[in-house]
DNA sequence: CTAGATATGGAACGTTCGTTCCATAAGGTG
DNA sequence: CACCTTATGGAACGAACGTTCCATATCTAG
């Protein structure tokens, strides 16, 4: 009953996500995100309550997708086992890319958890759904005997997890598919179970 | 041959590590510097040259205390094995300390790897010098049996290495001792040597 | 067609940023 | 004891920051 707004809501913080994941939340001005969104910075604080607030949404909405995706990608046809590892090849397909940009959800963790509550109380929570989630998975493929039962599926869905994660820092400091690669391989090879002796 | 500093260089940075370490190097401001240093601008621009050169002093000198006790840490009596589990169980102590900080390569390469290049030349540099130091260690401990040689030793300390930083991100979403232990104990099986079957 | 309501554009606000500049202080050297 | 060089303190700079405000535009409801 008034004035329609000129901008998809969605899309402007699919846009913002671009914009924070490849410069940071620091060196994201909002100047940054009105060129980039195309939006007047009074429909910025109308609608989406200001940088901050727009960084949570932002936040939450790449979070949302990284989630589905991962979800996808490990119920897919095939087993779990290949799934895992087919997720940690697309990531290093994915971080080679050029202009790639790795999660944003890695980048808060590390730029703002302790400094923004908000921003550790949503990554806690998510990274407690994730972890929930692929702990189940792992757990059937676990009773199929389809992964080593040696640890706890939750204690190997947390760690999986979080390898996946540090290879987006492994690409930072020094791109080159053969260290993702060699890196993958022995994060991965705890799957197929405990050792075979050694232990002094 | 002219009016001496009022302050050690040394000192200096130290107290700037801390800084950058705490809040990032965006969030850190030139004022806040000089407040926790005690210097004024003149000083700070005439001896270090700006922030930038600061943070990079700054990095460097962290990266230097970081790879010097990591060295001593894997090359304390006991052997190599023991040793990277201590360092691992140090870390996490380190890490559940109040008002502790991950490290500040960590945070140099997630935050300003890819918009700042002295930093990516030097952390690069930095991981590989770490890598090959602890690759050699590794060697000599596979030569001798005490590590499983499943894996190539260079594989194992770039991998091992990575998942001790990553001990500081997973400390950032949710500190809790449990889950950090959980998680070295499956990073660091991958000593133990490889898998006794079940590769389907 | 008018009245009310919401959205937009962009100037402007006060603050803080990194940096520069200059007068003053302080110590070694002749 | 001056002289020269270097260090210090702090005011000041222009630029950029996040945010606010208001006149104008654009729609729906009566």
């Amino acid at each position: 009953m008034a004035r329609p707004r000129e901008y998809d809501e969605q899309e402007v913080i699919a846009k913002a996500v671009e914009l924070f994941q490849r410069k940071g939340y620091d060196a994201t001005s909002v100047r940054d995100l009105l060129e980039h969104t195309g939006l007047s910075s009074s429909s910025l604080y109308a609608a989406f309550g200001g940088k901050e607030q727009l960084f949570l949404s932002a936040l939450r909405a790449h979070a949302e997708v990284e989630q589905l995706t991962l979800l996808q990608q490990l119920t897919a046809p095939g087993g779990l086992r290949n799934n895992v590892h087919a997720v940690f090849h697309g990531l290093i397909q994915l971080l080679l890319e050029p202009d790639n940009n790795s999660s944003l959800t890695l980048r808060a963790a590390v730029e703002l958890a302790t400094s923004m509550p908000p921003v550790f109380d949503l990554l806690s929570e998510y990274i407690q759904e994730l972890t929930d989630m692929f702990a189940t998975l792992l757990q059937d493929a676990q009773d199929r005997g389809e992964v080593s039962s040696h640890f706890p599926a939750a204690d190997l869905a947390h760690y999986l997890l979080f390898n996946a994660y540090n290879l987006g820092i492994i690409e930072r400091v020094g791109r080159s598919r053969e260290k993702l690669e060699r890196y993958a391989a022995i994060a991965l090879s705890v799957l197929d179970g405990p050792s075979s002796g050694g232990r002094q």
